[in-house]
DNA sequence: TTCCTTGCAAATACTTTGCAGACTG
DNA sequence: CAGTCTGCAAAGTATTTGCAAGGAA
């Protein structure tokens, strides 16, 4: 499973599994949702899994670079959250602008609207985000 | 014009038109581009304009408030950008990921989106953000 | 046994807050 | 003249870096 893959993703890159990677990744699979460096500090903590504030962030800028991990930056937080790719599809967000609960919408409706960027602005686009924000059906 | 108009929109909450306002918001609009609080800071002092960077946080968010700009937080930029509205429609952006320039994309194509957002979500979508990036002509 | 990874401390970047003096209306 | 605004200093939050000790392969 996951960390069996991960373990090559890493090894091809000169990279190790450890403790803290394999603790990180665990939380991340049966989190589900994108979490922040602090989010992920302390919930490992109160899962008894020492660990650093440092090597969160170490840990997740390096699943992010074997292609494991995505970073979102969602508006006005303020920080990063970090979310498994895990075989998932290209996908975007909504937060709840009260509780800040954060829901996936399974949906990506660019790939028009990409073309037309480029002929309109001559650039080649290689990234796109999008991010909805509102009221969730709890917090109405 | 501009600057008239803003004074009546700060007065209106209690607040004055000062010099060192009038500054940013003649900056961004000579400007017309999103800039980041560091860039405004030093781009008037370029211009021999004696301001705090403590006192364009302050600023930029006053003309947040009144309506008058709009704050972007662009994917792993680590910084916020302030943009004058200027009665301008709402649009979004593209960012060279080489040389950093910012386009303007003078649409937005999300209505019908919202719509089925909101039936599959449950949630009332307050807002959103959509941006690109990508190589500019120049940076290809 | 190599050299990658971790923890700790410290540094950096961006932004906010407190306070006394300066300025607008 | 009242009350807002500014500059300076300091604090706060998110993230990165340096280095020596610990650990994976």
């Amino acid at each position: 499973m996951l960390e069996a893959t991960t373990g090559q993703g890493l090894r091809a890159t000169g990279r190790r599994m450890t403790r803290t990677r394999k603790a990180v990744l665990a939380l991340l699979e049966r989190t589900h949702q994108p979490l922040s460096a602090s989010e992920i500090f302390s919930q490992l903590q109160e899962a008894d899994v020492a660990i650093d504030l440092v090597t969160v962030y170490r840990t997740v800028n390096v699943l992010k670079e074997i292609g494991l991990v995505v970073q979102l930056d969602l508006h006005q937080e303020g920080q990063s959250r970090y979310e498994l790719k895990e075989g998932r599809k290209h996908h975007h967000h909504i937060r709840c602008q009260i509780c800040g609960k954060i829901v996936d919408l399974l949906l990506c409706p660019l790939k028009k609207l990409t073309k037309l960027i480029e002929a309109r602005t001559q650039f080649i686009v290689g990234d796109h985000t999008l991010e909805f924000s509102g009221l969730c059906p709890q917090c109405q």
